[in-house]
DNA sequence: AAGTGAGACAACCGCAGCTGC
DNA sequence: CGCAGCTGCGGTTGTCTCACT
């Protein structure tokens, strides 16, 4: 099979998405349903690849995302997981309802890796100490190593099953926030039975996804981390229309292709 | 105040698998 | 059945922010 080109060798855009960039986008998405991710780009008249957009949409702009940090409850879901089938992100993001493969994928990288590493030196080291006092307990027997003795440890079980993981709170710079009921409570049942994992043709204007049915006054995306971390403005946070005052505040409406 | 390194997260790359012809 | 086109997935890299010196 032949590699499309990628999207430098077409003179796409790649790096990170603008503003304007994600309201065409997501204006497209909204008024056609993205459809042919390949072809969606030119229609929607972005320079970006169908690739780009569709990570963009999926990782970042779409609806049912919910961003903030992860509850101590996901992250032992994504432990428990992991532990069973591996990286396979896709089907961890699958059992955490409005989390992305990606993000998990970056928790699991940033925060989890490092904790459970840190939990397995100190439980280690606490097996180690057990393990001596066992040691000291159990019948000497020259042939049997410490690691056989803690296999099957009669005599100091109780001490062994002390032994968990005192995980401390991660602390990330965004605050823990549900937007997707603080931000999405406007949108009713058909929209979220919507199925965006799958590759069908959203059409969200036949949904009851506010903005699809021209109602910009409910039409909110959740605010993102680039624009608390841009504007740093409390106003942001609070209430608004996140996406629109965005562009109204930058003063830099684009014009939005007609479609 | 400037430089630097680490951490966090967004985005890209390339391969695999699926589907239609 | 084989090929081409497309999407999904996981690994990796790039970029930004912040703390520290």
């Amino acid at each position: 099979m032949v590699r499309a080109p990628c999207c430098e060798k077409m003179g796409l855009k790649k790096g990170p998405w603008s503003p304007q960039e994600d309201l065409i986008l997501i204006s497209y998405i909204q008024e056609h349903g993205h459809g042919n991710w390949r072809a969606l780009p030119k229609q929607a008249g972005l320079l970006r690849c169908g690739k780009s957009c569709r990570l963009r949409w999926t990782n970042y702009l779409r609806p049912d995302i919910k961003r903030g940090n992860f509850s101590k409850e996901e992250e032992e879901t994504i432990i428990k997981l992991h532990e069973t089938i591996g990286n396979r992100w896709s089907a961890i993001a699958a059992r955490l309802p409005g989390r992305t493969d990606n993000e998990i994928k970056n928790v699991w990288h940033t925060h989890l890796k490092k904790r459970l590493k840190n939990s397995k030196t100190s439980e280690d080291s606490k097996r180690h100490t057990i393990i001596q006092k066992c040691d000291s307990k159990a019948p000497q027997n020259p042939n049997s190593s410490s690691e056989q003795i803690v296999d099957s440890p009669q005599h100091c079980s109780s001490e062994m099953s002390s032994v968990t993981d005192s995980s401390e709170k991660t602390v990330t710079k965004h605050e823990e926030m549900d937007y997707s009921s603080e931000y999405f409570s406007q949108i009713d049942e058909t929209f979220w039975s919507n199925d965006f994992s799958t590759d069908d043709n959203i059409n969200l204007q036949s949904t009851n996804f506010p903005a699809a049915k021209n109602d910009e006054a409910q039409f909110k995306f959740p605010p993102s981390p680039v624009a608390n971390d841009a504007g740093g403005n409390s106003e942001v946070d609070d209430s608004m229309d996140f996406w629109y005052n965005v562009f109204i505040r930058a003063g830099d409406m684009p014009d939005l292709p007609l479609f």
